[in-house]
DNA sequence: TTTAAATGTAGTAAAACAACTACAATTATC
DNA sequence: GATAATTGTAGTTGTTTTACTACATTTAAA
């Protein structure tokens, strides 16, 4: 059997790999630590099962799980994230991911959902499935940002972070023009008119 | 040999376990998941070691770090953080940490570190090294604001409004230039890079 | 009481950004 | 199944911002 883990913390990924091993003593894992290697290596091996980030540096794992899926449909993706399921869950299971995990919950937790995953199942946890169930409402109940296109999301996140559009042309390797376009179009959805205002609306959702 | 591990998520804590015992295999290993688990459990047991990430839920790490030096100063602890050392290593110094390390880190890392903090020294890594030195250079017992001068504060309020430099220029009767280089100086002052985080910032200190 | 640093102020040139416009590919909607 | 809206993507052009540099006044330190 072939895991993948993509982490940009080595702490997490080499963490990661002893768990599963304990879990899967015969299993073979590899790692990465950012997305580009991930997309690399995702689609020029064949994997039993991916572990994904969603943050790390590049593109980010939605992105790259989308990129994936796409290539290769076969491969079950599996999201483990920092964030809280109200951020990304939705996201990542639109995009095709068979389960979102918090790096809160237990290690027990994590081989569940990869037995179950190579199964050929999806792991959804209550929690996840809770925001689901909310994400197929109207939009009317819908936090402002959660109108937003994923990039749009995403440009949202790391113009709140900081980062000026032309590196975030870079990060996500697209045009300047492109990205200012995604940041009009995010401050038309949230009535917003300056970047002030977006960083305080981000923090204000925890967006940040 | 007794550690105490503080993260808030179990993966990491489980992942970190593994790394430790992997190591150091006749260790005796806990484990806490929020500021207020690691202050009582770090003043009620003797430890050798406490490993404590710094964003918990509830109180920072920093925090219970200042409470446990104070009420146990002997315990070293050493803080295995997310955040680049620019955010956090000087205050966890200051607060009595005995090594900052990011969880990029590689797990040998890891395990210097606590290998020289068990023998009564420091773990220094030179990024952090970096920022230490920089910071002894700046004056650190004021908040930070306190050392702008009175344009300086007025513009950093209004950039944290939302105004541009230009409309600022205009509100204040100065060129745009003036606007900006006092914004220059600004971030210089509270080592800042960007207007996101002069917003947060300024939200944080209440000045706006 | 010199000397050094901080403050208030701008100019210039280069870099970054915003505002439009545009268009193909999806995705909704009717 | 056709039509409208949304999304992902950029080019062009004019505006804004930054990065430097500079300099006269205050203020603080030795």
């Amino acid at each position: 059997m072939k895991i993948l883990i993509a982490d940009d913390h080595t702490i997490v990924r080499e963490g990661l790999k002893r768990i599963l091993l304990e879990a899967f003593p015969f299993c073979e894992i590899h790692d990465v630590c950012d997305g580009a290697d991930l997309l690399k290596k995702a689609l020029h091996e064949k994997w039993d099962i991916i572990i994904s980030d969603i943050t790390m540096p590049g593109q980010s794992g939605i992105e790259v799980l989308k990129q994936i899926k796409e290539y290769a449909p076969n491969i079950p993706v599996l999201i483990l994230s920092m964030h809280a399921p109200e951020q990304y869950a939705v996201r990542a299971i639109k995009a095709g991911a068979s389960g979102y995990l918090t790096k809160e919950s237990a290690p027990f937790e994590l081989v569940n959902a990869v037995e179950k995953i190579l199964g050929g199942r999806k792991y959804i946890t209550a929690q996840v499935a809770e925001v689901l169930a909310e994400s197929i409402e109207q939009n009317i109940d819908k936090a402002p940002h959660e109108i937003l296109s994923d990039r749009e999301f995403e440009v949202l996140k790391l113009i709140a972070q900081g980062q000026s559009i032309s590196k975030i042309g870079e990060i996500l390797s697209l045009s300047v023009n492109t990205i200012s376009t995604y940041r009009t179009r995010i401050m038309e959805k949230l009535n917003i008119h300056n970047n002030a205002d977006l960083v305080k609306y981000a923090m204000k959702h925890s967006l940040i």
